[in-house]
DNA sequence: AGCATTCTTGAAACCGGTTGCAGAAGGCCG
DNA sequence: CGGCCTTCTGCAACCGGTTTCAAGAATGCT
C-alpha cells in the first residue's frame, strides 16, 4: 500500500483518517445521488436562491431515499450559530422552575431553536460553570430563569451573547430583564385577607435580602398600613422558598405563643409545608387558620384543601422570556411584557373564626 | 510574504467573507500568542501527548490571558461526537421525570457530558420529532426516560445511536433497557393494605394496555388471590396518571355505591387526585379510606396528610440509566442495575375501620 | 443580430478544531 | 563521529456543511 510522492504540492494522501465511526448520509452523498454539486444541493435545502424545478425535486428526492438530515455541528461551525438557546434554571425537578421550563420548551418548539437547560442549583459557582459551558457551545441567546449571578456578572456575559433575566429589573446593551410585580403580588394576597376579617397575618418570607422576598415584604407591610394595622415583626418569620421553611416557620410561631389566624408564604411550596406543620399541630385550614400562597403552582389545585394563591403564570413568564430571547437573536429589540397577576381563591382561606 | 504557486489549483483567495460576525478567541490565536502552531496547542489541550513544559506553560498562559474556550461545534465535526448525551421524557414540568432528570443530570455533570432534555408529551410523533433533533445534533447517546415509541422503532434507532431505555424490558444491539418491578411493588403496596385490615381495596389504574400499568395491576391481583380474597372488577376503575384519574375513580366508584376501605393508586399523582375527591366526598384519610401511591414523589412528604407510597426513587433510576447511557459511549457493556423497591409509610394509611 | 443583464450552477475557500505523517532535534550506542 | 531511536513539533488533510466568486446559460433590449 504504497503511496507517490511528490515535490514541491504533494497531492492530497487520503489515508484512513483512524477510527473515526462516520456512517452518517452527508451532504455530498444527496448531491451526488442528485447529480448536483454539493453548493446546488445546500440552496436548495435552505432555500437560499431559486433553482430549477427540475434539480430541486431531484434533491428532495435524494434527500427522501437517503432520510438526510444535515449535520448540526457543520452548519453550527459554518454559520457560527447553533438554534439552540441555552436556559439556565436553579432546579430541573422543581415544580416552580418546572413550570418555567415548560413555558420556554413551548414556546421555542415553534421555532427551530432548541432549549438546553441547565440547573445553577441556587450556586453561584455552578451557575457560572452552567454559562460557561453554554457559551463554549456556542448558544445563541441564554434565558436566565432568575439567576444568583451579581448584575455586574450578567453585564459581562451579555457583551458576549443576547441574555434575558428573570427576577430583577436591570438594563444593559444585549440584555434584557423581565420582573414580575411581586409587589403588588402581596398585595393582593393580603388584601384578600384582610377582606376575609383577618388581622393577625403572618408573613413566612424567603432568604434573607432575596430580592423577591423583600418586593413581597414590602407589599405584606404596605397592605397592612392602608388597613390601619399596626405592623408586627414577630409575625415576620424567615422560610427558604421550600416546604421545609413553611414548617419551621409554623412551629416557630406556635411555639413562642404569637397568636395568628392567617399566613400569607411567599411561595405555594412553603405553604405545603406550613399547611402539613398546622396539621400536625391540630389545626385545621381553614377553619383555624387561613393560609394563602404565591406562584399558584399546579399542583396547589389539587392540595387538600386546595391551596388559595396568587397567580402570576410561571409557565408564561417562562413563554415571554422566550419570546423575548427569540426577538433578541433575530436582531430585534424585545417587547417585554409579563403576564397579569391575578388572586385565585380556593379553599385554604376563609372568613375568621368569629 | 510570499506564497508558493502552483498551476493546475489557482492560489487561494483570501476574499473577505461576508458579514460573518465572528468575536469568540480561536486555537489559532493562542497558540500564534504561544508561540507554537494550532497542532501543538490542540494536542496540549487534549493532553494529546507529552509537550515541554516550556510550551506548556506558555499555551495555558495564552489560555488564560484570553480566556479561551475551544468552539464545541468545531471539536464536534472534527471528533464526531458531541459529549452530548440526548434526554427525552415525557413532560418537563411533571415531578415525576423531573426527578428522574435531575437524577440523569446529577451523574452527568461529573462526566463532561451534558443532557440535552426533550419532551414528548405521551405523543409518538412529538417524540419521533425529538429522536429526529436528537440525532441530528449528533447527540452521543440517547437516553429514553419512558417511551412512547414501538419496540421496533427502538431497535431502529438503536442502530444509529446508543439508547437506553426505562419502563420497558427489551435486548437489542446498541440499546440497553431498564425496568423496576412494577409488580414487586404492586406486591408490596398491596401487603402493607392486607396487613392493616382491608379486604376492599380499590386499584386506579392507567390508561388500558399500559406496560406499567399492566404489571401493577398482576400485582395486585396476585396479592389479593395470596390472600385469599376473591378478584372484583368492579374494584378496578382506569386513570390517567393525573391528579385527574383519581379524582374521577373516585366518584365512579362512590357514585356506583361500591364499597372499599383502601385504594391502591397506580402512582402518587393519581393518589393526590383520589385524596382531593375523598376530601370533596366529605371522606377522611385515613380514618374512613386508607389511600397508598406508588413512586414516593418528593412532595408526597408534605401532603396533608403525608401520603404512603411504594418508593422506586425516579432520581436514582435517572442516575442508573445515565450511568448505563456512559457506559455505553465509552464502548463498555453497561451493568444495569435499578435501585430498589421500599414501601414507606406514612399517614395516609391505616387500620381498617372496625 | 449584438450586447448588456440576470439566472443558474459548480469549484473552492472557509468555519475552528483534530490528527496522520514526516522532518527536526536530541540521546544513545558502537 | 555517524547511524538509529525517541521525542517534539508543524504542515496540511479532514470533519460536513455554507457562501463567495466567476463562468456559462438564458433572457432582455435596441
Amino acid at each position: 500500500m504504497k503511496k507517490h510522492k511528490s515535490k514541491a504540492v504533494p497531492p492530497p494522501v487520503r489515508g484512513k483518517r483512524g477510527p473515526r465511526p462516520r456512517n452518517s448520509v452527508t451532504l455530498k452523498m444527496v448531491a451526488r445521488e442528485a447529480g448536483v454539486s454539493a453548493s446546488t444541493a445546500s440552496r436548495i435545502i435552505n432555500r437560499t436562491v431559486n433553482v430549477s424545478d427540475e434539480l430541486r425535486l431531484a434533491v428532495e428526492a435524494a434527500i427522501a431515499k437517503f432520510n438526510f438530515r444535515p449535520n448540526a455541528a457543520a452548519r453550527g461551525l459554518a454559520l457560527g450559530k447553533t438554534q439552540t438557546i441555552g436556559v439556565i434554571s436553579q432546579a430541573i425537578a422543581s415544580p416552580f422552575y418546572g413550570e418555567g421550563m415548560r413555558g420556554i420548551e413551548h414556546r421555542l418548539q415553534q421555532s427551530g431553536y432548541a432549549p438546553l437547560f441547565m440547573s445553577g442549583n441556587w450556586q453561584e459557582k455552578e451557575e457560572i460553570r452552567c454559562m460557561e459551558e453554554l457559551i463554549t457551545r456556542g448558544v445563541d441567546g441564554i434565558i436566565l430563569f432568575t439567576s444568583a449571578l451579581s448584575d455586574a456578572a450578567l453585564k459581562a456575559y451579555a457583551r458576549k451573547v443576547p441574555i434575558v433575566v428573570t427576577g430583577r429589573l436591570l438594563k444593559s446593551k444585549g440584555l434584557v430583564s423581565m420582573q414580575v410585580d411581586d409587589r403588588y403580588g402581596a398585595l393582593v394576597a393580603m388584601r384578600h385577607l384582610l377582606d376575609l376579617g383577618h388581622r393577625r397575618i403572618a408573613f413566612v418570607a424567603g432568604f434573607e435580602n432575596h430580592p423577591d422576598a423583600n418586593e413581597r415584604l414590602a407589599g405584606y407591610r404596605s397592605a397592612l398600613e392602608s388597613a390601619g394595622i399596626p405592623y408586627d415583626p414577630k409575625l415576620v418569620v424567615a422560610g427558604d422558598f421550600h416546604e421545609e421553611g413553611g414548617m419551621q416557620a409554623v412551629y416557630q410561631l406556635m411555639d413562642a405563643n404569637i397568636p395568628f389566624t392567617a399566613m400569607f408564604c411567599i411561595n405555594d411550596e412553603t405553604a405545603y409545608g406550613a399547611c402539613l406543620a398546622l396539621f400536625r399541630k391540630g389545626m385545621r385550614v381553614p377553619d383555624d387558620i387561613s393560609v394563602i400562597g404565591f406562584d399558584d403552582l399546579r399542583s396547589s389545585t389539587y392540595r387538600v384543601p386546595p391551596l388559595t394563591s396568587v397567580r402570576q403564570s410561571v409557565q408564561q413568564v417562562g413563554e415571554c422570556a422566550a419570546e423575548a430571547i427569540l426577538q433578541m437573536v433575530a436582531g430585534r429589540r424585545p417587547q417585554v411584557s409579563v403576564p397579569p397577576i391575578e388572586l385565585v381563591v380556593r379553599e385554604s382561606t376563609g372568613r375568621v373564626a368569629g
